[in-house]
DNA sequence: TAGCGACGTCGTACGGCGTACGGAATAAAT
DNA sequence: ATTTATTCCGTACGCCGTACGACGTCGCTA
């Protein structure tokens, strides 16, 4: 019965249930406390992404030797944990308005600011990570911006999934738009000039005349680098109207 | 000027413009085809996942050596390319309903199934994988659903990036229910009992009243194993009835 | 105060990955 | 018959996460 518990949780709740731990340990104390180690995670995921997030160059970024950071850290996967709890802890949630619709539009662009400025994110969600302080106090705050209107319990749960859902995909566009954008000078227009006549020879015979012209119209939008926010807008506005009416409510209708 | 062309173009469209190729090639016929490679990667991720795709494993799947796989596709990123959009191509989609709001569920829909089929494409979006033909010819359907009606084309493609964004995040949060239900048996009872005590104990103080609550009714729902489903339902009508209210229709409201 | 034992540090090593390279076999073109 | 393009694939390189064990450093107990 009852094996080891999993030693992440101990480390995710680390700051709350600190004290009363055991006071003194043996060995030499530790160079760099659990911390640094995860901030310096952070800095690293958000500056190259989490796929250049190795044990080797965050070693060598905090002067360490390679094993050593596993005395602070159980396993890489725990550690994108940790930095995961760490970044929503770094936000101190505002307080939520009184309209509905503007607690609703609060609830989405706190999370596609959180997205965007740590886009590694995206590509852990529904990792159990819900279990640390920070995500507890993230969701428990999200669920206020419901409470009380008129939903069950699970429409709640599942209204806050799709702003936030919807929120980070917004997020993961605006970061695309924006990696491309920053590659645009070189590889991206030489690609293609390589391609595009290859593209067209390949495509005779095919026409795609919706796609073709509203590909156009947003790619002439989009270029101008300022519309991957409009795609927040617009979802942010359909999303909330459509909540309204569900509850019986005017929607907000005009904007601006 | 002009460098090479992106060879993973040509293979992408190697159906369509096969004829008035080089009518004969010198070495010894391939023992495989490029399909046959591409499909036997798509059983493999439909299998294990994305990351149990490795070229070794692929290529004793299909009883070659490993750098044989080379002569058929020209990287492992190249052939997760050729996968995603082999599988969009294997749909035949089917002709778009009269009523807008049909329109619109059936976009969703169709974009759900793939991605619960397929899990591994969810973690491959925006992969520019949409120069494909099949991703092509599927964009275009998908614009069809929102062809005349009144929307801009930039908005036309904002709400079917809405639409397929939520059906793709609904069929991955199933999928992980469905993942955490197999492992239920085993690992995942197991490490609920091992850790509850501790969570308690680490959570002491601190209390989350909406989010306990709601997680209890979502819990005990979601354990049922049939409520994934009803996120996809809850999220698709308030997009929905978004979308009318932005047109000025009436939204959908009641539902069977 | 001596020394035992726990703990932090880290070098080495193992098995996995994607893939560059080059050689042998094969078949069409000359 | 020779050349040439192409397939197949063994080997090897540089990455990755991390298991293991050696070694030094400190706090505790005797």
């Amino acid at each position: 019965m009852a094996r080891d518990p999993d030693p992440s949780l101990e480390l995710l709740w680390r700051h709350v249930a600190a004290p009363a731990e055991t006071p003194t340990r043996r060995g030499p104390r530790q160079r760099l406390s659990v911390d640094a180690v995860v901030d310096a995670g952070i800095d690293l995921a958000d500056r190259d992404g989490l796929a250049a997030l190795s044990m080797r160059v965050l070693a060598k970024e905090l002067g360490l030797g390679v094993m050593s950071l596993y005395t602070y850290v159980p396993s890489r996967g725990d550690l994108i944990v940790l930095m995961v709890d760490q970044v929503l802890a770094r936000r101190t949630l505002p307080e939520l308005p009184e309209d509905l619709a503007d607690r609703l539009e609060m609830v989405a662009r706190v999370q596609y600011d959180d997205c965007l400025a740590h886009p590694w994110i995206l590509d852990v969600v529904g990792l159990r990570a819900w279990l640390g302080p920070a995500s507890a106090e993230r969701y428990e705050w999200q669920l206020g911006a419901v409470e009380g209107i008129g939903l069950d319990d699970i429409e709640m749960d599942q209204t806050i999934a799709l702003l936030t859902g919807f929120a980070g995909n917004a997020a993961g566009s605006a970061h695309r738009a924006r990696l491309a954008e920053r590659e645009m000078g070189m590889s991206e227009l030489e690609w293609w000039e390589a391609n595009s006549g290859e593209l067209g020879r390949v495509m005779a015979g095919r026409d795609y005349p919706i796609a073709g012209r509203v590909g156009q119209a947003a790619g002439e939008a989009y270029q101008a680098a300022s519309d991957p926010a409009r795609e927040l807008e617009f979802g942010l506005a359909r999303i909330i109207d459509g909540v309204l009416v569900h509850l019986g409510r005017q929607p907000r209708r005009p904007r601006a």
